[in-house]
DNA sequence: ATTATCTATAGATCTATAGATAATGC
DNA sequence: ATTATCTATAGATCTATAGATAATGC
């Protein structure tokens, strides 16, 4: 096992990935700093020298995690509709251990130390104002971006937790479906 | 103290109270049995007398809370856009432990017991027809109900979970602004 | 010498159970 | 006699820390 200070690193970006994981998979609650370090190839005394506390690996997690939307962020500015699309999908829906950390884990959020809601806040003001970009010199832009956005993470948190799979293929359907016809 | 069967009955209902207003501020797993017995005036040792498990509690709760939501589905029946406004409202965000439990709890009912989330897509179930039904003779009535669904549902989770105060009354006014344009 | 990780554990939880206490209800 | 609730506790967590071990890096 190695030790170096680049192993470190490595080491941290490790335990951050697989929290990032697990922690939209099973809640902010849902897993233990002992299984992370451990799934992680760790023992959990070892946690200490990478994260002040609990709640800084919460943070460092959940801004990892915001990665994985990036390239739908990007999308947003020149395929809106292509973006949303992609977000609100059943392949989605299935994959929440890699998917968008918004509609994972938004009651989470709204329980989470200031620290983690802040970068979420950003983030979230960010998505609003390109969605309203996506309607050029439309009076209203701004109100249909606040409607898309809630409809793109409420359909997919919605689709995971009903447990009929009819039903919540659907949602994600009929929800896409209205979403496109407001860009026609 | 009383210990009449009577007694019990209440006793029973007040727990399942608590832990139904506790459950949508914390989340499912952000309040203890004993926490929960402590503050309906009890002690942790008469909780399995009342109910099989925690999960059982957790299941009584969620359908408790549903009762929540009843007069604003009554409402869908005959004044729809009335029944959207109360939801996607600054007050129902700003009392999410009497508010609805959907949008309190969405993420946490996807990781719930079966039982729970039976009940909970029931419930999903039942508003989106009511909403379907808000539209008559519109071909995309069922598209549009899952839309206004998910975005009443996301627009109150993302406005608990945003730390600033501005956007998160952004997003409850920018949201029901364009939903009710959709029965213009 | 420093430090990244490990083993071991303290101290604080949490769920669930056992047995005592005190009331109900036949 | 039955039973609703209480006190007490077992056993399994969980976060965080202390001190040992073994590698890095001056």
């Amino acid at each position: 096992m190695g030790h170096s200070q680049a192993d470190k690193l490595a080491t941290h970006q490790r335990i951050v990935q697989v929290a990032a994981r697990r922690f939209r998979e099973r809640g902010i609650d849902g897993i233990s700093v002992g299984d992370i370090m451990k799934e992680a190839g760790l023992t959990v005394g070892g946690f200490y020298k990478h994260f002040e506390s609990r709640d800084a690996l919460v943070t460092e997690a959940f801004i990892l995690a915001l990665q994985d939307i990036e390239q739908i962020q990007d999308a947003l500015k020149t395929a809106p509709q292509r973006a949303i699309s992609t977000y609100v999908s059943e392949s989605h829906r299935s994959n929440v251990g890699r998917g968008c950390p918004i509609s994972a884990m938004v009651n989470d959020m709204a329980r989470a130390p200031d620290a983690t809601r802040e970068a979420f806040t950003e983030r979230v003001g960010g998505i609003i104002d390109l969605l309203a970009e996506s309607f050029p010199e439309e009076e209203d832009a701004r109100d249909k971006a606040m409607m898309i956005f809630s409809t793109c993470v409420g359909s997919i948190a919605l689709a995971r937790a009903v447990k009929d799979p009819i039903l919540s293929n659907q949602i994600i359907e009929g929800a896409l479906a209205a979403v496109l016809k407001m860009y026609e």
